[in-house]
DNA sequence: ATATTTAATGAACAAGTGTACAATAAAATT
DNA sequence: AATTTTATTGTACACTTGTTCATTAAATAT
């Protein structure tokens, strides 16, 4: 069965005017009555579809993750130096998507927001990180993939975390740069 | 000038509500209204120290940071093999930390809290780690130290947000092993 | 084209939020 | 001990939240 136009022309509205307001406040000072206004969508309306302005979001968010998971299929072309150390090489596209995604990621990596979308990316990363990292370094090794993805994956993030802190002053080529030399510590 | 007793006395009722509804329910769903009543105190009086219900829990947040902080000063017996790589073995006495506070850090892991408790956690092991790592292993290395630091302390939260995905079933002795053999692979 | 299904609307509700202010009570100061 | 200072209280206000339900309107199915 497919979609309902009206639902499709709500949730677009609503959608919108989400984009609208993150450019003027932030997500956790937006009232579900102003997003409603904006949107010149009902408030009942609103909650049949979510139950808070986050439940919004987080539909924005999984089209970005998308994004994500198809980046990594991206020719491997800039990174080979990385396989060396026991990191996917592709695990730095990541820094040029988010790079195209800055304003975004702004929010995401916001003070106030959840730490569920944190969670989100984390999740994406991880098993990104251990599909690669099953098949290629730990054969016969017996240790905790998840684990060791974990440990991976949110390392990366880490470098994300200290990059929106820095307020994304480097280009996401320099933040490769970067994971490379750390790397190779 | 010291602090006036009714302050200490209000701020520490409404301090010991907090925690037993914590118990109970999440962070996020206690309202100002329902804390002041268990606590007996004014709402008034609460919106006169604290804005939210968040802002109240940072203060406890802190004393928690500080035992964390104490918990590196210990001696380094457990975890000398550790020196061979460039993570400050005090490190790992983090999750010693995180074990003796377990029912906080459920708190702080948990999605629905705000992404700057997890800042103010990753603030702290970083702040450890970039001492230790300037003082011992990039001497002349023309490396950001925000940066290093940053990959360094996050991967090690990526454990514990892994541990804490999985239950905490692991003992904290076992996560140090576990660390071990990570930086060994 | 008409009938049927279902989403959106508007109105109304109790409850929580954040703020303000005069009255009160409990500290600190003299 | 009396006075001054200041934190807490009680009350009130406009506003947001989350929910319900009958009515209206738009999309899908016949």
């Amino acid at each position: 069965m497919k979609t309902d136009m009206r639902v499709f022309k709500t949730k677009d509205a609503l959608r919108k005017a989400l984009m609208h307001l993150l450019e003027q406040k932030s997500l956790n000072s937006i009232s579900v009555t102003e997003l409603c206004q904006l949107a010149k969508v009902n408030r009942g309306t609103f909650y049949a579809h979510y139950g808070q302005v986050e439940n919004l979001f987080e539909e924005y968010f999984k089209t970005i993750m998308k994004d994500l998971a198809d980046s990594y299929q991206e020719p491997y072309k800039h990174v080979q130096h990385l396989l060396s150390r026991n990191v996917n090489p592709s695990t730095i596209r990541i820094f040029h998507h988010i790079e195209k995604y800055e304003t975004f990621y702004r929010i995401v990596f916001s003070k106030t927001v959840p730490l569920s979308y944190y969670y989100l990316l984390f999740d994406h990363v991880q098993n990104l990180i251990k599909t690669d990292v099953s098949e290629h370094y730990l054969n016969g090794i017996d240790i905790d993939i998840s684990m060791v993805s974990a440990y991976q994956a949110n390392a990366i993030l880490g470098l994300a975390i200290e990059w929106h802190r820095q307020d994304f002053k480097q280009s996401a080529e320099e933040m490769n740069r970067l994971l490379v030399r750390i790397l190779s510590i």
